[in-house]
DNA sequence: TGCATATTTCTTGTCGACAAAATAAATACA
DNA sequence: TGTATTTATTTTGTCGACAAGAAATATGCA
């Protein structure tokens, strides 16, 4: 018996939808399940060893930020990335870096710059490691908690998903992180958050735009490049 | 019978969801049901004829675009208004007017303005006959018009959920529209329009600003005044 | 054989029923 | 009479089954 069934009897109510949202969720942002997946409501209430209504609650959900796609009566699959808009998708990235993080500047209290220390030192680990997974994961988390710390649940939640479709994209290329980029990244993080900790406004919001487009300049050299995974669009 | 539960043998496969979510939202954001009222399953499913499956489907995305608060196993009301963080809500209420009309300065193609220019002349009817409830959602569906012409769906659609919640904030004040500022709405319209049109892109988004603003400490205003309607919150 | 139509199959959408959790009500006890 | 415990009620979460729609397959006909 496999991991996730196991625990069909030992689940508590109203848990299942999380689980079965967690972990497709995940699986998306990670690309184990690429853009066109086909979804099958009948196939995932057996993985998970549960009835087909959390299974669609937890699909509703996801179709709700994007990650899937709805036909009516047909089809559910894993959402397209649009490579097509790419730059209105930059745009706003580049827009709430800037803002999530002048906004830092101004309202973090002291004790969220833990939080925020501790991941740079994951982020900084990932890149001694060359662990380009780990890369994207604890830099979106870094840049989320300095967001968080702004106090700004607007911004905040586009911003997450931003970071999220980025963690898609990014994950055709994480081989390329394997260069001298990453480093300057981690040098780079370090002046953000003294900028944020000296409340330095201006100065948080330039340096967190010259390091978003400094991130967009790289992919969008990859996306020209094309050397990306064959992984299937 | 009334409307809705005759409605019940003529529905098509799928489309009950989207009559109890449409429905629904539209109460909310109209506080014909006001933010802490109970949502009951049972009722609904009575009120409109259907099963609970259903009307969960719609009560999810609702709860999605934080429409309503689920407590698990426990009760679903209506969510607060969050008065306490309204000062986050006008950094990003300002910040995605400015945004998208540049956006639509820059990217807008010459069929869009038809439409534009449509739900302008609407808002002037709305402003002319003194209706204040017209005057709001004409009002966000005129710049939600301009932003979608921006093409970019990441700040539109945090655009439409401001401008909706919004639509909640206002109609506890919109008695004090009665008074001439709603006509120089109109001119503001009539020049963001203009400099649209004209591809301007820094003054378009000059003029979205201080439209923005405008509105902003007129809310402001109201706040502190404090002369809302007997509205329960 | 090639195409249109009928049939089957597969997946989703909806339903009614039951079980679990939380609250409300009732009872027991001091 | 006041409080703790037990019971009942209410509402949500989950289930299995069935029906409708769409695609895939089979059949009929030229």
């Amino acid at each position: 018996m496999d991991n996730e069934t196991s625990l069909r009897n030992e689940r508590k109510r109203g848990s299942g939808v999380k689980v079965v949202y967690d972990i497709l969720r995940d699986e998306i942002l990670d690309l184990e399940l690429p853009p066109g997946s086909p979804i099958d409501e009948v196939q995932l209430s057996e993985r998970f060893g549960m009835s087909r209504t959390p299974i669609r609650e937890a699909l509703v959900r996801l179709a709700g930020e994007g990650l899937i796609d709805t036909l009516p009566n047909r089809s559910t699959m894993v959402s397209q990335i649009d490579f097509l808009n790419m730059h209105s998708y930059f745009d706003a990235l580049v827009l709430m870096y800037r803002v999530t993080t002048q906004l830092a500047a101004k309202y973090h209290r002291p004790e969220d710059l833990e939080a925020v220390r501790a991941l740079q030192a994951d982020f900084a680990a990932a890149v001694e490691a060359q662990d380009a997974l780990a890369m994207i994961s604890t830099n979106a988390a870094l840049h989320l908690a300095i967001a968080e710390s702004g106090r700004n649940s607007y911004f905040t939640s586009l911003f997450s998903r931003l970071l999220n479709e980025g963690r898609r994209i990014l994950r055709l290329y994480y081989q390329s992180y394997n260069d001298r980029l990453p480093r300057r990244f981690v040098e780079e993080h370090d002046e953000i958050i003294e900028a944020v900790a000296a409340r330095d406004i201006e100065l948080a919001e330039r340096l967190a735009r010259e390091h978003a487009e400094q991130i967009v300049a790289q992919i969008q050299k990859l996306l020209v490049r094309g050397d990306r995974l064959d992984v299937r669009l």
